[in-house]
DNA sequence: CTACTTTCTCTAGCGACTAGAGGAGCAAGC
DNA sequence: GCTTGCTCCTCTAGTCGCTAGAGAAAGTAG
């Protein structure tokens, strides 16, 4: 149908205008027919293409990552093994941050707990941060 | 005592020569003196406070947070508020980000799952994430 | 037809580095 | 002394994923 600008896809999939133009300049998403004024023209696949890259870029997956995961459904007859290796790759990296982002977690909020009991505060917060500092380099 | 060279420093902190150069530049490690030969000398304290930065940055802490929590440790006996309130904000985006990797990790795992089953591989990460953004815009 | 909004292209900036050019200092071996 | 090879110096420019702004043209409501 091609009946929707810039400005509606960009509210549809919260996805900034100038977003959407810098997408399309690195090739994440395809540029679209132009009006006669020159205004580009989308339809629901590209809301649906956009609306994915923008919960992957959440996700924390890079421009590079989200071009595999597109291309994996691009050609949906393609071997199942090389579609499963390139899911599985994702599947370990995202893994691999699940526990980079859960030890910070739980350092932080030792730090926080140990700063909220309410008592005269001595300031874990920075005592931890020096000393995992000073830890760091005699362990490592 | 003042004996340490650029390269003994990032060996020890594991911070690369020229990162150390840029937190001088931008005021986060103060200038040190200089030899005849024009070469930067730093002593024990330039290496704890850059295993203080260091392992702020590994938590995820941005510069501003670091310069912030490096003004309060100068000041010790300022109240601890804001060092807290500074690492609970992060521990509460840190804890964000895990919910949402976790919630993909499960989606990717079984897609995974199902391609190593034998079966049709269609392929449905890219419907599972576009969903998920469906779904983020209409609840919240 | 005017006033306003949206869109267009283009360039430049952000944070937090990282890489490279081109030159100078310095320590060791011959 | 002289050369080899490493470290260090400053400087500029590049990276990634946007974001902001200028200035102009196109579309829209009254």
């Amino acid at each position: 149908m091609r009946t929707l600008s810039i400005g509606e896809v960009s509210r549809r999939t919260e996805v900034k205008v100038p977003t959407i133009r810098f997408y399309e300049q690195i090739g994440l998403l395809p540029a679209p027919p132009r009006t006669e004024g020159n205004r580009r023209r989308y339809d629901e696949a590209d809301v649906r293409r956009l609306a994915f890259i923008r919960h992957a870029r959440e996700l924390g997956f890079e421009v590079e990552d989200i071009r595999e995961l597109l291309s994996l459904t691009a050609q949906p007859n393609r071997s199942c093994h090389e579609a499963d290796s390139i899911a599985s790759r994702h599947l370990q990296e995202v893994e691999r941050r699940i526990a980079r982002l859960d030890a910070l977690r739980v350092e932080l909020q030792r730090m926080v707990d140990e700063c909220g009991h309410g008592r005269v505060c001595d300031c874990r917060v920075i005592q931890v941060l020096a000393d995992h500092g000073q830890c760091a380099h005699h362990r490592h």
